[in-house]
DNA sequence: AAGGAGTCCTATCTAGCGTA
DNA sequence: TACGCTAGATAGGACTCCTT
């Protein structure tokens, strides 16, 4: 921030002062030489599971503050300070069972129920394993001891089996050939590593896992419906489809008096829902939740088709391939053979089509609206966020770029104009310095979309 | 007032599709 | 081949609202 004068004129100083006036510091130490520094980064490696709070490294800086001045900063890192962190944390425990999770596409995804353990400060019980060639890869069974690690510090990652020669193992684990959750068959397409339940909306789970898609942020957002509820209101009958929702005000009575349910939550919840009764044809298709069909596929069809009737009257055509109909969808920027063939499958499905024919008399699909970005200095360009904003959040800042015709996409590459760079940017600012991708500060962004007067 | 449940958001990884 | 997009995984912190 501002000061009226020099706080101190070394780092040490510095933080001597903060403590003075009654800021709390964290613990640091003066070093004079690389030797110094790497001794005391072990120490606190060492010390890190006692400390009362998580730390991940640490920071070595420049003690003389008008050395740093002379150093200055490259993009948004400076070259006074520099980060060390610690690798990430290791432990060691049990494989109690491997269970199926089933996806809103059918996709069953193995996950590990493991005895819980403690690895950075965090108790994990769970973790991922992708799919039936990792499982086999790592030969993973159900009651081996395992080593799993904290990737990036965050998410829990299966390593590799520790092997006992004197412990009896259970058989090589078999992967399910039917959904666990419908009974139905499951297929491993050839060339893909995933297997998939053949159930559709008939599988609980699926269906189940569609209406969460259905509200969630990207889709029709409505908020005071999320995961949680969407089950407990499927279990009870209140939302068996997405047209269930906005039938939910017949059911109002019922809402009011379910546990953990007042009046405010219930008034919050029917006004997200009558203010979705008309939604973006955008949003709409990817509320829909086709396969390969996210939310820029989603977009591309609602630009493409403009309108609901006229997108669906289109699919309905194309279902034969040697029509217009089935060129047009092709030849759309984005759009190949296997998309094209998710899409079609999805409209040519019972169950969707009565999904579609019932929503049509709930909803407004607002027909697809072309941005206005003739004035919009990005219009046009790729931008990449990184590092945390202070302004706002990163799904707000993504959306005023892209109101603005911008793109946002995910990783740093030749084709980005710019990256955005937040507090601790990472490795993406340091990608960008390499391509030599221009970075701005989040107050140079802020200024080039002129967000100071807009609310 | 405190505690708990639910939501939202973010981070990272694996894998497959589509385009240039 | 490089890159963007989509999907499906787990965990934690901030926040809101309900219950006790």
């Amino acid at each position: 921030g501002e000061v009226s004068e020099p706080v101190a004129a070394t780092q040490w100083d510095f933080i001597q002062n903060l403590r003075r006036w009654g800021f709390q510091a964290n613990p640091s130490k003066r070093c004079k030489d690389l030797g110094q520094c790497l001794s005391y980064y072990r120490d606190t490696e060492e010390r890190r599971a006692t400390l009362p709070y998580d730390i991940d490294g640490m920071v070595y800086k420049v003690n003389r503050i008008d050395w740093q001045e002379r150093l200055g900063q490259v993009s948004r890192a400076p070259r006074w300070a520099i980060a060390h962190k610690f690798p990430a944390e290791k432990a060691q425990t049990i494989l109690n069972d491997i269970i199926i999770q089933v996806g809103r596409t059918g996709v069953l995804t193995p996950v590990a129920e493991l005895e819980p353990v403690t690895v950075g400060g965090v108790v994990v019980s769970r973790a991922t394993l992708h799919n039936q060639d990792y499982i086999a890869e790592k030969d993973i069974r159900k009651g081996d001891a395992v080593l799993i690690e904290r990737a990036g510090d965050v998410i829990p990652k299966v390593l590799e089996v520790i092997k006992d020669d004197a412990q009896k193992r259970s058989p090589k684990y078999v992967f399910p050939d039917h959904c666990l959750e419908c009974g139905c068959r499951a297929v491993r397409l050839a060339g893909e590593a995933a297997w998939r339940c053949t159930g559709g909306l008939v599988c609980p789970a699926q269906a189940v896992e569609r209406l969460k898609h259905f509200v969630s942020r990207g889709a029709f957002d409505l908020e005071g419906l999320g995961a949680k509820n969407i089950e407990a209101f499927w279990k009870d009958g209140l939302i068996k489809t997405p047209a269930d929702i906005f039938r939910l005000k017949d059911r109002e009575s019922d809402i009011r008096r379910r546990e953990g349910w007042g009046d405010k939550s219930a008034d919050n919840l029917f006004q997200a829902i009558a203010q979705r009764r008309t939604i973006s044809l955008e949003r709409f298709i990817y509320a829909l939740g086709v396969p390969q069909v996210g939310q820029a596929t989603a977009r591309l069809l609602a630009k493409h088709y403009s309108e609901l009737d006229g997108w669906r009257a289109a699919m309905d055509k194309a279902g034969d391939p040697d029509s217009d109909a089935y060129a047009d969808l092709i030849n759309i920027d984005g759009i190949g053979e296997s998309v094209a063939g998710d899409i079609l499958a999805f409209i040519k499905e019972g169950h969707n089509r009565e999904v579609l024919n019932d929503l049509n008399g709930l909803l407004t699909v607002e027909p697809f609206k072309a941005l206005d970005t003739a004035h919009s200095p990005i219009a046009g360009k790729t931008v990449v966020f990184t590092g945390a904003l202070a302004a706002m959040s990163r799904g707000e800042a993504k959306a005023r770029a892209e109101s603005l015709g911008a793109r946002v996409a995910g990783s740093v590459s030749k084709k980005t104009d710019f990256v955005v760079a937040g507090a601790d940017a990472g490795s993406k600012a340091k990608k960008a310095a390499e391509l030599g991708v221009k970075v701005l500060e989040e107050k140079e962004w802020l200024a080039l979309i002129g967000s100071g007067a807009a609310a």
